[in-house]
DNA sequence: GATCAAACGGAGCAACCGCTCCGCTTGTGT
DNA sequence: ACACAAGCGGAGCGGTTGCTCCGTTTGATC
């Protein structure tokens, strides 16, 4: 028998022209369906929507998680990499800041799947999570060395609040609310706010009356 | 036949010790599951925790919505009335508003099936929904009648970032990361930040590039 | 055009889950 | 102690969903 394969597998076998028609209809259906519904949508119905028999889309993803990871993984660079650019394209730092929360937000408004995929960090795309926690950390020291960030805020912040505003995204249903929550927390990121974030703790479990009451601190306008 | 039911049907009829015990034991195992796993948990996992067969469970609530409804009421209740009782025990209208969503928050963070019930306002506790909408608006005009919440947010706003931050909770694991999360959020909507918030606008739906591009602001530190 | 591996489609299998049915058990009133 | 309605348990039904099997079709190659 020859080695039909060559030595590098990364590079996938040539597919028949069908094949290669068909695997691009699955994803471009299931990218529809999963932004549309989430992650949970029956495959039967991509299978209808992309005009492909069960057997088809089984043999191009050998599973449903598979597909979704494909689809997934392509929406999450093409996002990631816009965010990246914009950010790199804008001198100031705080307008880099908000334009990078405004376009990750208005991408995620119209993806349940993709706000389902970033829920947990641990996803299965760990580059993509690492280029994002990247750029999250380049906008953080950019504004903070501008100082216009407050000091204390880390990355993990950031990430957490971005992961908490697309939640708020998906729940309202127009634009514009979040914009307002948006807006809301960027201010409340300014380094105007000059007092100190509480710590983060050794993971205080069991804490639930807190020790330190925690400095309610009356605004002062 | 004698008329065995009194003309008032909201007492219910008196039931045999059993069933009064069995009852009880299975609401308490579903709002353990419940607030474990959310309200996705198979039926049969509650009959096995609270002892009990799928006869039993399935006579005292005719539906796996009416027993999550039950308890989630339970639950949204025993939630709201802390959160009235301390709002209006508290005197400084910042402090008692800071309290407010520190304790909703503790609250649901260790309860999945809560949350996913917030999620959605035209949910099955219509009167539960008053409530909290109630507490909010007179925390927030308490708080704008003396000059500490930016005069342009509104309750809408305030229940929206409430279920965000719920949803921060359950990603964060621990009790500190959304603390954190949650002074950000206050001292954005404290007065120091006195520029209006962006319109809601009538439903601007096929806004992606907004036409005023939303005036980045650079924070005044 | 002939050949055949590659690709296709969809009926159907297995597991899961909400809910029901019915024969058995038990608390309660007499 | 007895009778019996009220209550109980869990096997099983029907629907859904991820995935497979296999007979049929089709594009590439000569």
């Amino acid at each position: 028998m020859p080695a039909v394969d060559p030595p590098t597998p990364h590079a996938r076998r040539r597919l028949r022209a069908d094949a290669e028609r068909n695997r691009e209809a699955i994803i471009r259906a299931a990218g529809t369906v999963f932004a549309e519904q989430g992650g949970g949508v029956d495959v039967r119905e991509i299978a209808r929507r992309s005009g492909v028999g069960m057997g088809t889309l089984y043999r191009h993803f050998p599973t449903k998680g598979d597909l979704l990871t494909t689809v997934l993984e392509q929406e999450f660079i093409s996002w990631i990499t816009a965010a990246e650019e914009a950010s790199a394209a804008i001198a100031d730092p705080w307008q880099a800041l908000t334009v990078f929360f405004e376009q990750s937000l208005a991408h995620l408004a119209r993806n349940r799947a993709l706000v389902e995929g970033c829920a947990d960090v641990t996803g299965p795309f760990p580059q993509c999570a690492r280029r994002r926690i990247d750029v999250m950390n380049s906008l953080r020291l950019r504004c903070q060395e501008a100082g216009l960030l407050r000091p204390d805020v880390t990355t993990d912040d950031l990430v957490l609040l971005s992961m908490s505003l697309s939640q708020a995204v998906q729940a309202a249903g127009s634009t514009a609310p979040w914009r307002r929550l948006l807006q809301i927390s960027l201010d409340g990121l300014s380094s105007r706010n000059g007092d100190p974030l509480p710590d983060y703790g050794p993971a205080a479990e069991t804490s639930d009356a807190q020790g330190p009451p925690g400095r309610v601190r009356p605004p002062v306008p």
